[in-house]
This record gives C-alpha cells, structure tokens and sequence, in this order.
DNA sequence: TTCTTTTATGAAATCGATACCATAACCAGC
DNA sequence: GCTGGTTATGGTATCGATTTCATAAAAGAA
C-alpha cells in the first residue's frame, strides 16, 4: 500500500515515456491501439490507480463540490427533509463524477472559516449553498472572490446576478391556504419560521395574500412566528385555545413542529382533523408516518437537492453559461390531517 | 480569482526564497522574527492563500477521510439516525480539521466501485464504514489493501483485528427485553430488520436470550424479521392479531416501522400501551415526537458517529497504535408507548 | 527516389508546496 | 586571527500527472 505504482512505474516496465502513458490513461487517439494494449498490460500487472492528486494539481480542478450547511444547532441535520436534500445532491454529484465536501460548524463564524478555507485553499472547484438567510457573510464572500456557486433558495439580494435553486414558496403558500380555504375554513393559523431566512418570509406571504384575496380578516394572534426550538408547542397550544375563536386549521412550515403541536391539542381534546385541520411544507417520511398523516406541500426534496448540484457543475463546465435559475413546481399531497369544516362544527367553536 | 498567488509570488515580493516562505507558514522557528512580518505583511498584501492540493501531494495526505454507507435504497439516508450519526462524525472531523468525502450508489457494486476509486486513487486517508453486513466487499478490500479503516458496527469476521464501534447490542436488546419483562409482559414480539447485518442478528440474539433466561417460551409467529421496505405494516398487524394469544409487547429495531405498525395498530381498535407495549432502537427525534412518544433504547448515534470517526483519525495519525475497539454505552429511555401489563387485561387477551 | 505531410512517441517544463542539503553570516573560544 | 559551531536563509529536487514542443518513423505526393 505504501509502495505507490506511479505512472513512471508503469512507463518504464512498458518501455515507453510517461507521457505515452498519460495518453493511453486518457484514451487519446494519437495512440497506437498496439501501444495503448501494451500499456494496459503493464498497468494491470503493476496494479496502477491514477493518483488523483497529481491530476488535481495540474488540471486545477477537484471534480469536488462544496457543501454549505446552516450551524448544527439549527437541528436541519437532524430533519429528513436535510437527508432527502442530501440523496438528490449525492445522486447527482454521482452521476457526472463529482464528490462532495460537506461543511459543518457549531456557529456561523467556523461555518464562514471553513468556507474561505476550502475556496481560498481550492479545495473546491464549486460551492452549494443549503440556505438562504440574512445577514449571512457566506454568500456576499463568494460573490466578491466570483467563486463558482448555487444557493438552494432565492437569495436575499441580487436575484438576478445569482444562481440559485427553490420551489416558489409564496405560490406554494399560497395554495395551501387556499386548499384550505376550499375546505371551508376561515379562520386559518400559521406556525411560521425564523424569519431571517428567506424560505420563512415567503411562506408567510404566500398565506398573507392568499387570505387577503379572499378577502379572510387575519387575527394575528393565530400566526406564530419564530418558532425558535426552545419555544414550547403546548404554550403556542394554550395561546390558541384560551382564543375565543380558535382557528379552524394551521398550517405549520416544519413538519416536527406540527407534530409537537398535534400531539398536545389531542392531549386538550382536540380531535384532528375534525376540529383543528393541520397541513405543513415538505413532505418527507415524517408527514407519512404522522397519525394522522400530515396534509403537507410536496418541496420535493430530492429534485431539489438534484437540480441544484447538477446546475453547479454545469456551471463548473461551463463558467460562461447564462446563471440560469431554476424553479421546482410543489404539489399538495392531501392526508387525514386536514378535511372539509363542518358549518355546525364551526358555529360552535 | 483565476490569477492565484503563490508561494513563488510571495517569495519574489519579499525577496526571500519560497522555502522561506514555506516556513513561514508552517511557523517554523529556523525563520527570525523579523521576517516573518516581513513575509506575512507581502502575504497579507498580496491575498495570498495555501494552496490546498500543492500540499497535498508532497505530504501525501489529504486529511479527508471517506465515509462509505448503504446503498440508497436502503432508506438509510432518510433515517434520522444516518443524520445524526453524520453530525457526530462531522463534528469530529472538524475538531481535527479534517474533511469528509462522502460515497453513495444506489448499487452495492456502485458503492464498491466508489470505494476502489478512492483508495487507489489516495483520494482519502482513510474509510469509515457505516454498516457491518454479510458478503460485503469493501471491508475485505480495505483489509487486502492495508488500508486505514474503522467499522461502525461490529465486524462480521475477525473482529479482534479490525477497528470497530459498535453498541453492545446483545447486551441492549437483552435490557429492553428484560424491562418489559419486568413489567410483566410474557408474550413478546419481535419485529427485526435485515438479517445480512450484523446489527440485526445481535438484536435478535439478545433478545432470545433474555427470554431464554427468564423462561419464557417464543411463538415463532411473534417474530417478522426481514421486514424489507415493501413489506406492509397492516399485514404485520392482520398476522399477529389472528393469533390466539398476540404479544403484549412488541420490540422493533427501526422506529419507522414501529411508527406504522403503531398506527395501523390502533386503527384496528388496539390501544397503546395499555394493551400492546411497544419499544424500539435508537432514539432519535422520531421516537421523542412519535404519539405517544416512544420507549426507545438509546444508541447514542451522535457519540457513535463522533467516537467513530475521531478513532479513525487516531489511527490515521499513529498507523502502529493497537487497534482498540469501542463499545457505546445504550441506555434505556422510557416513554408512553410501553406500560406494566395489567393482569387482567392479559388474561382477556 | 526524394520531399512533404501525417502519425506515434519522447523529453522536459509545469502545477504549488515541502524538505533536504548547502552556504553565508555571525559569534565564541583559544 | 583562525577554527568550529550556530543560526537564518537560499537553491533545488520532489510529489504524480499533464501538456507543449520536438522528433523519429511511416505514409503519401511528386
């Protein structure tokens, strides 16, 4: 294992020059098929591998891309909408041969470091941004050295000069409430996000809007933002029903939240979906496995993860391509977590 | 971006020679301090960086290691147990600056060849395996190769000379057993994973030996081991309720698939856990927002992950050190999803 | 046959950083 | 004042693969 085959190895027992072999590794064409058998050969016998680091040092390219997390503590790790992301990104890096290099810290600070590191060191020929947020130094920092990167999320600014990778989360939005609406609820809540991220802005506007053409008033008692973890599910729960009119549905931006959630109004009594309706985002394995299951807006995770890897090595490919961004369509994926208000029922409460 | 500074550049600017700046930057204490400001300030003027991969291929050592898991298709990677292993791992990682390379396929073959290509092609300094499993490759290649390598899980085959961490799953399956005998449960059922993994038969193992121990009889009918993704949770549940006398307690190794025997369990009517107890493995955010919540043993997949990966990196730095292996403590954490079994309420069933 | 063109291969520089060996400068000791 | 020993730094080969330029050999044209 120490002794390394080097392409010398191979040129020498060959009889010919390294360069020759070089080619033969690259199939080029000015080789004779003779020679480029003979080569093969020996490679064999030697047991040859192409060290990769050589090669990265000349062409000056890693075939690797950077992966850019939110800070651990977040818990995204720990969210199987993250793991879906993951497969899709993985899927793709495979498929054209790429590897991935994933970046985590426990602050914003070491995630910053890291990033400075693996573009300032090359360490990357590319960098795929998980998040979109404000007030992040990562994004302006590869903006400002023109390194090569895709956020996955409509950035902050500059949309037009970025790209980036989202599904359109204000139409989304938008349409669950809607769907909603189409059940016959009026009075609809929302358990939002930490609004510095973008994602978060856009879902509560998708719902702003969509009860306002409706012409639905809003109590904004019903709308929980900022959920952050420490923030107790059965308090957002009292905070509801002490309401005199509670609302009739919820829609929830993360799954584990609605969970908590459901899990303490059904503790109070309240039987869901038939009093409360829930819908949340994303659709991964835990909105199946709910009980009920979740009502959710299929993010499509994986296309997500997908697309935007393979829109970074296109880029990578081809620097001078147009930044093109791309949107991926969510559909609802209706469960028992949500049905049709009955009038009666809604009298009542 | 594309004009890179180099050692060279920094070297002409400061007018000493690129080795001097070399120990510069490795600190070296041969340099006086004198020039060391001088070299840092052209560094500095200059926006000079490391270059990751020069480096790389004289000290032959990337300080990546690789991270090898199940095909895809395994849903491992939407289980949030990979996640929070990922997290523990990368945390280690970080801790000793190193990075990860992470493999996937959906394929063994594809995984196997990932694997060649990144030990061959010194692509990794070492391979952190992520499952132990019967007629698995790549470990075999790692050990013909002599190539740094730890196993999470414990190793199929010669396990007194290959690194490893691992749960003591006998031992942890035997616990929770036991808890729910002592809770007065009697008939116990068992429903498992793939037994091709290592993981799978220690489980089961354990727990036919607490019941052993106890003197409890196994209903074979009470087991569905293999549950492979396709097999249905309702026909679990229609298998085990057509019996004359169904468990009163079920264990299962994968809380998913306690999750959806749980609901069709009580869409059946069967009331949890007054009268099936169930309890599963490894605790993850699955089991804490499960209704109810479940009793899980908890396999400490953070601490596995970091323990993991921080051995590997111990190995990697002294490749003579005695190949220890490690044992993560399990603990039992109980919840509502498993009660004492009442008397009467044994005798009715 | 001779000259030109094409084809197949070799020699050597290169990518960026490191490390060994050499050496100039300085100081101490006799 | 000369020798010997440090100390600080320079010169250069090296890691493994690629690539440009050069050239020998073969093929084709005159």
């Amino acid at each position: 294992m120490n002794v390394s085959v080097t392409i010398k190895d191979v040129a020498k027992k060959a009889g010919v020059a390294p360069s020759t072999v070089s080619r033969v590794i690259s199939d080029s064409p000015r080789i004779s098929e003779k020679t480029k058998r003979k080569v093969r050969k020996v490679m064999d016998e030697l047991g040859y591998h192409l060290n990769y680091n050589g090669r990265v040092l000349v062409s000056q390219s890693t075939q690797t891309i950077g992966i850019v997390t939110k800070v651990s503590s977040d818990h995204f790790f720990e969210n199987p909408f993250f793991s879906e992301l993951l497969r899709g990104i993985s899927d793709a890096c495979h498929e054209q041969d790429y590897s991935m290099y994933l970046t985590t810290g426990n602050t914003e600070e070491a995630i910053f470091q890291e990033v400075v590191k693996m573009v300032q060191g090359k360490r990357v020929d590319g960098v795929l941004v998980l998040y979109s947020r404000e007030d992040d130094q990562v994004v302006p920092f590869l903006r400002e050295s023109s390194f090569p990167f895709v956020v996955l999320g409509k950035p902050v600014d500059r949309p037009g000069e970025t790209m980036y990778v989202d599904n359109d989360n204000v139409q989304a939005s938008k349409e669950m409430t809607r769907y909603l609406i189409g059940l016959g609820h009026e009075r609809i809540g929302y358990v939002g996000g930490n609004s510095q991220f973008e994602v978060a802005r856009d879902r509560l506007e998708g719902y702003r809007a969509a009860m306002k053409d409706q012409g639905l008033p809003i109590d904004e008692k019903w709308l929980k933002n900022d959920p952050s973890d420490k923030q107790d599910p059965d308090q957002i729960v009292e905070q509801l029903l002490v309401l005199e009119k509670i609302p009739t549905a919820l829609i929830f931006t993360d799954e584990y939240n609605a969970l908590t959630v459901m899990r303490s109004l059904s503790r109070r009594g309240v039987s869901i979906p038939e009093q409360v309706s829930i819908a949340a985002f994303n659709n991964t394995v835990v909105s199946r496995l709910a009980d009920p299951p979740l009502t959710t807006v299929d993010t499509q995770a994986i296309q997500l993860g997908h697309e935007s890897a393979s829109s970074l090595i296109d880029l990578l490919k081809r620097p001078d391509m147009v930044k093109k961004s791309m949107i991926i369509p969510t559909r609802i994926v209706e469960r028992e977590s949500s049905c049709r208000l009955e009038r009666n029922t809604q009298k009542k409460a």
